[in-house]
DNA sequence: CTTTGTTAGTGCTATAATTAACATATAATT
DNA sequence: AATTATATGTTAATTATAGCACTAACAAAG
């Protein structure tokens, strides 16, 4: 129970880690080792076995780590055990491509509700979620337990949604909107910019310059 | 010319900057500071004069920055002084949004070409780009001198669409496929794993049991 | 012309993260 | 039962990154 400060980067290998020991575990694969996840998600032995020493000892030395139980640990470190409620804002292209995105089921996100402010959105559905005003955000995603947020806006209007999810009780949001947005330190806050993802490859391609 | 290692840190930061040096262009304003930069977008002014300081010196002391001359300089930093060809592979939901996305031209990456192995979708048009059969990827892109490769498809397909791009010759490539690429060391790669980003946020929230 | 306020640039310090090395534990084999 | 091979967990070292504090430069005011 001390609080130890762990590294994101950390957290986000631990993600991967565990996306690969689906994998291998699919493949009937009972034991691995540090090396074996070290060769399949690119990163050094050293650097598994000290991802997971922050959380525990779940292997056995000499041997390696069972599979399906080293895929539960981590699974339960990430807090993926039981299943989150999504609240989705915005239902243009890339809210739908959200919404029909394998990945976030599989890994226990239910996208429980959808909005949006434009009229001739509201009331159609996305999968089995019927997409409602952004008027009844506060309400709804209150009620239904949400506990993270998707912004998934244009960038004018997302500190606006951002101040709506908090008042409504979420307690993490991803955002997708180019524009940094102002939340209280209480909320977990992550960007996906997208056009910086490309310009961290356009610099590195011409980095011979520096 | 000397080969000096700057942090992706730095990178993704300098692209934060130049995207809240263009808003404050567009207001009208003329000249800013590293504490201005900072407060906009959340980080501190040494980190600011930090970063810029990898490349060399844009302001004047005791006076700041002239908005529109730093937006350019890092423009240039970031390899976006030209625009950059791009080959979208995978028009389903996601690729569509990525067409979409506004960001993407403002910053100067064009959307050249579209592929897609469903033949429902081969010959339709999204935005003024025709869906091609991915059997022509890579004539395609090799004539059409694409740079970038973004890769929109199923994890199961990922791999073979990275061969593909990277024997049609792109440098760099943006992955959304949850899975582990295999790419030569000369191909600049990124993943964004939309999993993953909610998973940190799921970690975080209840990181308290640490 | 001098003084004062301001802000960039930079060297140093502290912190964080990665890598490497080592000691410990397990299983298999002779 | 002892020995060997293997792979973990952990400590130490190295490297990378961020923060702080100081110096230098400039502008405006008196």
């Amino acid at each position: 129970m001390k609080t130890l400060k762990i590294p994101e980067a950390t957290i986000i290998r631990l993600s991967v880690y565990s996306r690969h020991l689906t994998d291998v575990d699919r493949k009937g694969i009972i034991t691995t080792s540090s090396g074996d996840i070290a060769d399949g998600v690119g990163v050094s032995p050293a650097q598994v076995r000290k991802d997971l020493a922050y959380f525990g000892e779940f292997g056995t030395r000499g041997v390696g780590y069972n599979v399906k139980d080293l895929r539960q640990h981590i699974l339960r470190i990430l807090g993926l055990s039981a299943d989150w409620n999504v609240t989705l804002v915005g239902a243009g292209n890339l809210g739908l491509a959200l919404c029909s995105y394998k990945g976030f089921r599989e890994r226990g996100f239910i996208i429980t509700s959808i909005f949006d402010s434009d009229p001739s959105k509201v009331g159609t559905m996305i999968g089995n979620v019927k997409v409602l005003p952004i008027e009844q955000l506060e309400e709804v995603a209150q009620q239904s337990q949400t506990q993270i947020g998707i912004i998934a806006v244009p960038a004018a209007g997302a500190q606006e949604i951002a101040d709506k999810l908090i008042k409504a009780g979420v307690q993490a949001i991803l955002n997708f909107a180019p524009v940094v947005l102002n939340v209280p330190p209480q909320i977990e806050l992550r960007n996906v910019d997208l056009a910086v993802n490309l310009e961290v490859l356009t610099f590195n391609v011409g980095a011979q310059r520096f």
